[in-house]
DNA sequence: GCACGCAGGATTGTATACGAACTTGAGTTC
DNA sequence: GAACTCAAGTTCGTATACAATCCTGCGTGC
């Protein structure tokens, strides 16, 4: 409990902190997050909390349950299906403005974001690994200058790892780093056809390597399961 | 003062009411939105009214000034640009599913919709025209069955709103409708690369609707134009 | 013995009180 | 007379208190 009681803790960056923990598969989907809790390991009061709660549950990161508190999201797989369609929608175009834009400091800025994945998975925290490979994606918005386009795909983004974290399939482990790898070399020759393209491919990988048949629904609570 | 008594009012509902005032533009961007005012408006406590504030800020409708206050989101031009590259990026493809999966009711509803920004328009309310143009849109990605898409744009649809009211420029009225109903049209027929094509150019008569050039910032107040 | 009801405990929802920051305008000094 | 200082007033930021709701487990009645 040493970062929490020394740092001067906002709603903002509360609410960052534990997008990043979501993100990292520290606070698995169905988590309960409650305000008493929280608020005591921040060492702030509930005001802040729910604050906090409020912004994670706008990004659909969180789902409120009125009377009953906040949980961590649990996508469903029509959830899933929908956040890989609008990544669909937004990546590709804006990987390629981002190879347009694309200067030499970013260009070192997205190899050592890949070179930071590799160590992780050395170091077998696949966590770490998983929120670096997102924000990879990010990355190439900010490159884009896109801010707003920018915000919704790091929301994507961020569900795309509970979406992982429910319906990944254990084959096919590292394909990720590859697919950056060969993004990166598009990059470095501006070349924003062939970027649009692996990115799109990318995502295709990816929505692959999921098991999205819809029998094998979080089976989460029986109280929620049969709820109707 | 009677629809405020009588509802029981929530921070969804009151943040929805402030977002359809500012949509029709009957608060126009730079609004203060005091929350001691809203709150008694509201015959509620602050605590809901910052709730909504804080909802609301989430979508870039309302820009939050720390110690100072909650106002009417003002944005610039570059803002404007990024919010239609946003929907360029969206709408066409979901205009094209939507053609698709149209049923006869979502027709029907379409030409109502049409028909009552008509009557709007008749009846001078051109806020009411313009909050139900908008609707139209977002109307289409709920046909398309994509409800991540279209909370994006809903958003970048209200934050239309607000651009509109900064940067339209007079001449050439309600070309609006004739690209709506041409949409209509093409919808009927479920011809979806139709769609796609006519979203598109109705996306870019809208940018060429407008007064992007960046000497014309907004003036808002002195003190902010002179901040540094 | 099973099911229903009810009460106690826990957790969230809302309001309010208090403290902090900013704005503003009058007063003072140079 | 102009500019600076400072204090009063206003508005927001945070914490806390109280009310409402829900969960849980025990008791009672059939």
């Amino acid at each position: 409990m040493n970062k929490f009681e020394t740092k001067h803790w906002t709603s903002d960056t509360v609410a960052a902190d534990l997008e990043h923990a979501i993100h990292e598969h520290r606070l698995p989907p169905g988590t309960k997050l409650g305000e008493d809790e929280l608020a005591e390991a921040y060492g702030i009061s509930r005001t802040i909390v729910r604050a906090a709660l409020l912004a994670l549950s706008h990004r659909r990161l969180v789902e409120l349950k009125r009377n009953r508190g906040a949980f961590v999201a649990q996508p469903t797989v029509r959830d899933a299906r929908e956040v890989f369609e609008a990544r669909a929608l937004l990546e590709p175009r804006t990987a390629h403005s981002a190879a347009e834009r694309m200067t030499d400091e970013d260009l070192s800025l997205l190899r050592s974001n890949i070179a930071s994945e590799h160590e992780a998975l050395d170091a077998g925290e696949n966590g770490r690994a998983l929120f670096l490979s997102g924000q990879f994606h990010v990355e190439i918005a900010r490159i884009a200058d896109q801010t707003t386009v920018q915000g919704f795909i790091s929301e994507l983004i961020s569900r795309s790892s509970l979406i992982i974290a429910l319906y990944w399939r254990r084959r096919a482990a590292l394909c990720e780093t590859q697919a950056h790898h060969a993004l990166l070399d598009a990059f470095a020759n501006r070349d924003g056809a062939l970027a649009e393209q692996l990115m799109k491919s990318h995502l295709l990988d990816l929505v692959a390597s999921l098991d999205l048949r819809n029998v094998t629904q979080p089976p989460t609570s029986l109280r929620e399961a049969l709820k109707r």
